[in-house]
RNA sequence: GGUGCGUUAGUUCAGUAGGUUAGAAUACAUGCCUGUCACGCAUGGGGUCACGAGUUCGAGUCUCGUACGCACCGCCA
């Protein structure tokens, strides 16, 4: 046996006791005669004590030991003379008896503490040191605390895990697909799973009325802080349900996840919201709902002045800013240096203060009347001593989601955006389609297999664009968590909706033909909605990064660093999947 | 595919107007220290200033390119 007990464990109820203590060296502190060593493992932090007086040759033994050495010990627990208030063990310590180093350890690259003063490239780079530190240790044991939670929560209500393949085949809509080479059919090529939804519905055509799974899922796309090339669904899908009944379950999940994994009681019906009020409102299909500031359209109130940028606008509109009419020239000439980055591309920025005495002072007085911005203020709602931003464009959807861009920083520098406060949003009526210009067709804003609004369905013929989907986002503090919606199931239905998306029907057989036949041989009407694992855990531990609270992430370019993968490979096993690999240019 | 920022000691960073021997903190090593717990004190080693080209009498510093990293736009059914 290496050891009777852990490092985290051992309490002032333990003294006298003898024990086997194994684990990592975090640190040593000689003080002379004294040796302290702070022993480190998964659970915890115990001090060692070895003392020249009553033990020499083993406190010499104790000097030699380095950072990381792995070392098992035997010794007795001790009360401590002046206690660590810091850790669970302060209270104690152990005067060792026997040292026993099990392994050496190089000096690590940066240091193993809460605190590390390596960055992130070194610490993927040594990610197995990075990950016996307590922050990214506590990011995994969360994780896994959500996913025994979600599998209990869900086998209670009769869900059952099904795995489903992945090596599948690949579907050219939506996002790129990773392919693996086949090579007992040279030339052929698997492809991940960008997520299970095909196969789950095949599920509900066999009757599995209740599927989850926690499903890893694979898209060849570009990276962010919150999204790896694969990353982890909790993928759900049931059979003879409304809308109405998953938002219900799934809501009743959250809250259930919130209350046990965060203590946080979402006691009220979470907001729900139609896109169309959602891009109105805030500019943004999933709304940041910590806080207010709301758009306010002010095309008839602006209209009226003589501010030419203003009189071809197609859309004005303004949020306001509580308590910043102090903001200086330097800070508003920031905020128009922010509006007009290439990445949010406003033109400029108009600004108004509501002075104390109720009266506006703007950046376009000039243009106006007093009356007319008085005017202004009225229909903003604005109180002395708040600040109305305001944006134009000649593209309506394009000028909300800058002003959405604003409003967020706005949230962000008036401290609005608190980790700790939760907003949890449906987000409802989804367009059907969106127009691609680079394909120059319709594409499903969703995906093909989404069910229309019922009341929509005759619009499909007529006016695609006009038709909402049966869909459903959750969104928490403005980053979409999950989304699905209502299936289609009827094989008429969804030839038709192949057919709006510019599929042959020859090509919608060949890609999906295996669903569409599935269809014809009694298919409930179903719907389901996938979680995004990774996101739920980095909002409940505050994470900036999806990265945190992955075990061996990828960095943004997509490598492992660590393992240095993709990496080229041998003659051989090319020659072995016929594949020819062109030199680059 | 694009935009911005960055790359200097093992690590995190500073580096003035282009000018002699490139600094700090931390880590590491050695010594001192018997109650530390971010221990303290002293001493020491440690640098291809990412790479390449250019401007210049002279480049860590200026210009261009490349690579890599981070954030973002496009993309993400």
């Amino acid at each position: 046996m290496y050891r009777t007990h852990t490092c985290g464990e051992l309490r002032l109820s333990n003294a006298g006791q003898t024990v086997t203590l194994a684990g990592w060296v975090q640190r040593t502190r000689k003080m002379g005669g004294m040796t302290f060593v702070d022993l480190r493992d998964r659970y915890g932090i115990t001090q060692l004590v070895f003392n020249e007086e009553t033990n020499a040759p083993l406190c010499e033994e104790a000097n030699k030991l380095g950072r990381e050495y792995v070392i098992q010990v035997t010794g007795t627990v001790n009360e401590r003379y002046s206690k660590n208030n810091n850790i669970p063990t302060g209270d104690i310590e152990i005067i060792v008896d026997e040292l026993n180093v099990l392994n050496i350890s190089n000096t690590p690259p940066f240091t193993i503490e809460e605190n590390s003063d390596g960055g992130d490239d070194l610490r993927m780079k040594y990610r197995y040191l990075d990950l016996r530190r307590p922050n990214v240790r506590k990011n995994l044991e969360l994780r896994h605390k959500m996913c025994i939670e979600v599998r209990n929560y869900l086998s209670n209500l009769g869900f059952i895990e099904v795995e489903t393949p992945i090596l599948i085949g690949s579907t050219p809509e939506g996002a790129r697909d990773f392919v693996v080479p086949s090579r007992m059919n040279k030339g052929q090529f698997y492809a991940l799973p960008q997520s299970p939804q095909t196969l789950k519905q095949l599920l509900m055509v066999s009757g599995f009325d209740r599927y989850f799974q926690i499903a890893k899922c694979f898209r060849d796309e570009d990276l962010r802080a919150d999204r790896q090339p694969e990353f982890t669904q909790i993928d759900c899908e049931m059979s003879f349900v409304t809308q109405e009944d998953i938002i219900q379950t799934f809501e009743g999940m959250a809250k259930h996840l919130f209350k046990v994994l965060r203590g946080v009681e979402l006691n009220e019906p979470f907001l729900r919201m139609p896109w169309a009020e959602a891009m109105r409102r805030f500019g943004s299909d999933k709304p940041d709902m910590r806080f207010g500031m709301e758009f306010v359209e002010l095309m008839d109130v602006l209209k009226l002045g003589t501010f030419p940028v203003f009189d071809g606008a197609a859309y004005i509109g303004g949020i306001c800013a509580p308590g910043c009419a102090v903001y200086t020239r330097k800070q508003l000439d920031k905020l128009t240096d922010f509006v007009k980055r290439p990445q949010i591309g406003a033109k400029g920025l108009v600004y108004a203060r509501v002075q104390e005495d109720g009266s506006v002072k703007s950046s376009v007085d000039k243009f106006y009347t007093p009356e007319q911005l008085l005017a202004l203020k009225e229909k903003m709602g604005a109180n002395p001593g708040d600040l109305i931003l305001i944006l134009c464009g000649d593209d309506a959807m394009k000028t909300r989601k800058q002003l959405c861009e604003l409003r967020l920083e706005m949230g962000n520098q008036l401290g609005l955006r608190d980790k700790n406060k939760f907003a949890l949003l449906w987000v409802t009526e989804f367009p059907m389609f969106e127009w691609s210009e680079e394909e120059g067709r319709l594409m499903a804003m969703h995906h093909p297999f989404t069910h229309p609004m019922d009341e929509d369905i005759a619009l499909l013929d007529t006016k695609p664009e006009e038709v909402r989907a049966d869909a459903y986002d959750m969104v928490c503090n403005g980053i979409e968590v999950g989304g699905g919606s209502i299936r289609i199931h009827d094989p008429k239905l969804q030839a038709k909706m192949f057919e709006i998306l510019g599929f042959t029907p020859e090509k919608a057989q060949e890609q999906f033909g295996f669903l569409m036949n599935a269809f014809k041989y009694g298919a409930p009407p179903h719907g389901g909605l996938a979680y995004g694992l990774d996101r739920w855990v980095s909002i409940f531990a505050g994470l900036d990064s999806i990265r945190d609270c992955i075990a061996f992430p990828k960095n943004n370019s997509g490598r492992d660093v660590m393992l240095d993968a993709p990496a080229a490979l041998d003659q051989k096993q090319l020659d072995e999947l016929a594949i020819e690999v062109k030199a680059e240019e």
